[in-house]
DNA sequence: CGGTATCCGTGCAGATACTG
DNA sequence: CAGTATCTGCACGGATACCG
């Protein structure tokens, strides 16, 4: 059997999707629409304002969120996902189902150790 | 809308395929079924030992891949899918599907800088 | 409110050499 | 053939403090 070098463009996604905070951000703006920087800190619990900031701006760069600042004080910044980003829905939600299906069997390789 | 916190799952999904070459070796087994070490070093292209078999490891630690040997010399190893790694294949396709899809784009922004 | 700036530790990954 | 062993670096992510 012949092996496509194609198949390697997997890494592409994976790139993308790399960043430690980068999937639970995406899930949240592709629910929610569009959500504010604290928002965002709120829904990630733990995540410090420098991460929350790289993550958005990697991802801004990328084109899969756009970032609208609204010029007033106090200052108001939405993200929302973009028509380009939602179509990553399909892998986030291949995951999310491999994951919901597979915790069990996690759960039971940490139980016995 | 409510945002469901088992969304947050995706990261389990993303620790496992997180490692730099397990997707694609994953894809290898899944695609010829049986490969031995020096078959998968040579579909992977600047891997180092070092890599492969602490990747290999992981995998099979993981039992997605499962690992056998044959006792005689010089020795011979072969490593192969399992139906647990299996499930996993509608993510890598998703994944893939996406990354041959999107490659143009990807392609602009790099001509344009 | 929505960020920057700065410092820092660690873990992933590569290079190279050696072995049963 | 199928790995180990050892050394190395640097990007990633975290902690903390400060700013327009």
């Amino acid at each position: 059997m012949e092996i496509k070098p194609q198949l390697c463009q997997v890494q592409d996604a994976l790139s993308i999707l790399g960043g430690k905070w980068k999937p639970m951000i995406l899930l949240f703006l592709m629910l929610e629409g569009t959500m504010r920087y604290r928002d965002l800190k709120q829904a990630l619990p733990g995540i410090t304002p420098k991460m929350l900031t790289s993550q958005l701006r990697e991802l801004e760069q990328e084109e899969l969120i756009s970032r609208k600042v609204y010029p007033q004080v106090p200052p108001k910044v939405e993200y929302s996902i973009t028509a380009y980003g939602m179509t990553l829905r399909p892998i986030l939600d291949a995951m999310h189902a491999w994951s919901v299906e597979h915790m069990a069997r996690k759960a039971a390789r940490v139980a016995q150790g």
